[in-house]
DNA sequence: CCCAATTCCTATCATCGCGATAGGTTTACT
DNA sequence: AGTAAACCTATCGCGATGATAGGAATTGGG
């Protein structure tokens, strides 16, 4: 489960990238407009401020502002920097790697071997993803709601087994 | 992360799959072999059997074995039964739906659509992926070891960014 | 210059899932 | 019979998570 964190974080930048001409927004109108609990949201902001992806201002006026521009926001990293590395397993982790205590020989671990597919497919995807690019997927989505063609994340599928709608 | 329920299932089945020809193998003999606790992987074993996976025989000479073919088993459901959904978000499982209490619309949330791509990369993985699968893939990089030819996980990579190594 | 709006900071809390253990009951082979 | 194993139910400690409380610092507008 992608923790809440994460989820408000998301919400709030794409939030904060489609009102980036109005200026500082404070925190309780994007808490509003995204049912987000506003202290909270305070706490995620301000971390996004102290990692560099967000300029505040005080007082009066002040508010959150995207200090870079959207198309150079990876996505993989909001969500690292604010609920950490998403490796399914310690030992897939490059920059907190931790043995993990129960595997007796990691060279021939099999749920390392899996793990390590899922993880980089993750990572091709959240890295892979711009703030800007997450944008307009929604506009476009919104879009061809009406004209259903939602085809997406299938690059050059190949000859897929016919029966893989995989639920859950 | 994976939970430690189902990483000890998938070790514990990896080994079955590798003693299928020796009859019953009692629980403290897996608990031995990979490092686990018995009473817990007692409980995880009883679950695989309760789910089909497994047989079991009581008393002296019993244990469990698998019940199916190896190249039957997929591993995503050997997950989501002893896990449950690993859609990473409620909004997301099918067989869990459970609408995000956070979100405001569904149809245009951006983390929706950017958590429903990394779901169906996880699934083709986890469900196209058979422990039969799994077990060759073991003894395939046991053996590539030593020739450096650990490739996996890029069927047909085309372009990539060049430096999309990611980290965590 | 003062007031109010806002960011910023620290502490604290309740809950919940997870990993694990304890202690027993039943089955069945030798 | 005796023993080795599966089977069952209950419980527990712990940490992470999501959230709240209460205030301190900053800064613009009147």
């Amino acid at each position: 489960m992608l923790p809440m964190k994460s989820r408000y974080a998301l919400k709030a930048l794409v939030f904060l990238a489609r009102h980036q001409a109005d200026g500082p927004v404070p925190v309780a109108g994007i808490a509003a407009a995204e049912a987000i609990p506003v202290k909270f949201l305070e706490a995620i902001l301000l971390e996004l401020r102290n990692s560099g992806i967000l300029t505040s201002r005080r007082g009066p006026t002040g508010g959150y502002q995207l200090r870079v521009e959207p198309e150079t926001v990876h996505l993989g990293d909001v969500i690292r920097n604010l609920s950490g590395p998403m490796a399914p397993l310690p030992c897939l982790s490059k920059t907190a790697y931790h043995r993990c205590t129960e595997c007796v020989d990691e060279a021939t671990c099999a749920v390392r071997l899996l793990m390590a597919d899922v993880h980089a497919a993750t990572l091709r995807i959240v890295d892979g993803t711009t703030l800007a690019q997450l944008v307009a997927r929604v506009d476009a989505s919104a879009v061809g709601e009406a004209e259903g063609q939602s085809e997406r994340c299938r690059p050059e599928q190949g000859p897929v087994s016919a029966k893989l709608d995989f639920i859950d």
